[in-house]
RNA sequence: GCCCCUUUAGCUCAAUCGGUAGAGCAACUGACUCUUAAUCAGUAGGUUCUCGGUUCGAGUCCGAGAGGGGGCACCA
């Protein structure tokens, strides 16, 4: 009986074939009480025969050398971390490759497994699932090695997995197949800990200050909360259109009408828009409040919570990002918006006659175009500062700093400075120019708020206005909400931040892409 | 939506001026009880992304399309 060689996968199906053949489930079943490889690899390996430890370890066949009546394997499972790792071959002495610590060297002799063992041991292929009980020792070249006692077959592997040595670098190939990614990119999985480690850290840090976390509802019948385009959806027995939310604010605020009075969600939401390196449809948000507070409060929450973050990750508060180093040593910079605005752009924000003059030279229109691109009316004033703002001041935020004091204009759910109904008490935390987090001193007042409201459903259209009128919220409003300050940190680019990832798709499992075609 | 780049064996990559599509790894057969990115000998593996054009002849040149990447725009 012979496999037909131009054909992997019938290689592979013969394989299992035989592993049937052999009374073993090709396709494993629990197995209990194994134990962690990196916990393995921690144990005493170079112990007189008799005291040597019996280990219990499961994981994939990443490896495999063959060599007569012994086979070694090296199988590996999730609980290390990455590491260099010497070569030994005569060839290569000495070089080091990238690899992942919790691998270990299996070594099944013929003579030391049994029969049955044995048989199975020559169907096994790179991929397949393996567990081995054995005792734990050396080599003669002293390579930390399970010597196999009995194998337990767990899971066969019927397509053929990547190249050893280069793994897969195709970048489409890997987001298309994310498994693969994880398997063969130690990376991936580093990085994809990382992202757990860290949302994990801001519930416990926001937790232990009193706050509680809630879920609120994903479709919305009014998509407010945030400038964007939502996705439309439809209920089938109600005969409504829904949107898939843009924003988490407006119903956390509610809940601190409700009593709740530290609030908080990590949820997802939906942004109809385009894609890019920042920018995935969906995305994971944090948002925050808290009664009693202002955006002052919310400077250090944010600040403490950041820095929790980074401790939990063991690297220091000097972090790599792309070829700068960055210090999130606090307290960090805290710097208004007209300062940063004047410091870049070379004049006063509040002088409208300078500003309109100097953003044609910085490519900044001051009409307002319609789609046929004839001006229909100026700009508001605080939209051209804050287009300039996005133009000439953003990439020069290194960070981290707090840029604080916004522009009114653009921030309709937001508190006006006392006696300076101009500014609102707002601020975004910039590092290397990119939006971290972005936090205010929540507007409470109804009356002031609906009419915010109005008057910005009135000067743009609805899709791109912050302001969608929501009855609902007005009324909530209209109960008494607790002054507060509230947070929104985008999670996903925090965690780029703090990983080095310079794109946003390396800190999603499964970003979106068009669908495979045939 | 616009511009640029890219697509060759399962994976990583070659292929000169337009002239027989190759190698390493993986796979298959064989040898080997201390290998370790094992080694050695042999075998097999291709719609060169798709469609069309130029040409005696196209992986290579031209046109269109698709996927992907990068940039711009929108946005967080």
């Amino acid at each position: 009986m012979s496999t037909p060689p131009d054909n992997f996968e019938a290689a592979r199906a013969e394989k299992l074939h035989k592993i049937e053949q052999l009374g073993i489930d090709p396709w494993g079943s629990r197995f209990d009480d194994y134990q962690p490889i990196e916990a393995i690899r921690a144990l005493p390996a170079d112990l007189a025969d008799d005291q040597r430890p019996t280990v219990r370890a499961a994981g994939r066949i990443v490896l495999r050398r063959a060599t007569g009546k012994l086979h070694f394997l090296e199988i590996r499972d999730w609980s290390g971390h990455r590491i260099l790792r010497k070569r030994t071959s005569k060839e290569h002495a000495g070089e080091e490759v990238d690899a992942w610590s919790s691998y270990i060297q299996v070594a099944i002799g013929q003579k030391q497994v049994g029969e049955l063992a044995w048989n199975l041991a020559q169907e096994l292929d790179l991929g397949d699932l393996l567990g081995v009980d054995g005792k734990l020792g050396t080599t003669k070249t002293g390579e930390v090695t399970i010597w196999a006692e009995k194998l337990h077959f767990l899971g066969k592997s019927l397509l053929p997995h990547p190249d050893k040595v280069k793994g897969i670098t195709d970048e489409e190939y890997l987001l298309r197949h994310r498994y693969f990614d994880l398997l063969y990119s130690p990376e991936t999985l580093e990085r994809t800990l990382n992202r757990i480690k860290i949302v994990r850290t801001i519930r416990n840090h926001l937790d232990k200050q009193g706050f509680v976390e809630v879920e609120t509802p994903t479709l919305h019948a009014i998509a407010g909360g945030a400038a964007a385009r939502p996705f439309i959806t439809h209920h089938n027995t109600l005969d409504i259109d829904l949107f898939l939310r843009i924003a988490l604010e407006l119903h956390l605020k509610r809940l601190l009408v409700g009593g709740i009075e530290k609030v908080y969600e990590i949820g997802r939401v939906f942004r109809n828009e385009g894609i890019s390196r920042k920018h995935n449809p969906e995305f994971t948000m944090m948002e925050l409040y808290q009664a009693y507070g202002d955006y002052r409060s919310m400077m250090d929450l944010t600040e403490g919570m950041i820095v929790a973050c980074i401790d939990g990750l063991g690297k220091g508060r000097q972090l790599q990002f792309g070829d700068a180093t960055i210090n999130f040593e606090p307290p960090w910079q805290r710097l208004s918006y007209a300062e940063a605005f004047k410091a870049h752009v070379g004049v006063d924000m509040d002088d409208k006659a300078a500003v309109a003059e100097v953003a044609p030279s910085k490519g900044v229109r001051t009409q307002i175009l319609n789609e046929q691109k004839q001006p229909v009316g100026a700009k508001d004033h605080d939209v051209i500062v804050h287009e300039l703002f996005e133009t000439c001041v953003e990439d020069k935020l290194e960070g981290p700093v707090f840029v604080h004091d916004y522009p009114a204009g653009l921030c309709p759910l937001t508190k006006r400075k006392q006696g300076k109904p101009h500014i609102a008490e707002r601020f975004e935390l910039y590092v290397r120019g990119m939006e971290l987090a972005n936090a205010y001193t929540e507007l409470n007042d109804p009356i002031t708020q609906e009419q915010t409201f109005r008057q910005q459903l009135a000067g743009l259209p609805e899709e791109d206005s912050m302001a969608k009128m929501d009855e609902d919220f007005i009324r909530a409003l209209r109960h008494g909400m607790p002054p507060a300050g509230g947070l929104g940190v985008g999670i996903d680019r925090l965690v780029m931040l703090l990983t080095n990832t310079t794109t946003i798709r390396d800190v999603i499992l499964f970003p979106l892409l068009r669908p495979e075609q045939k």
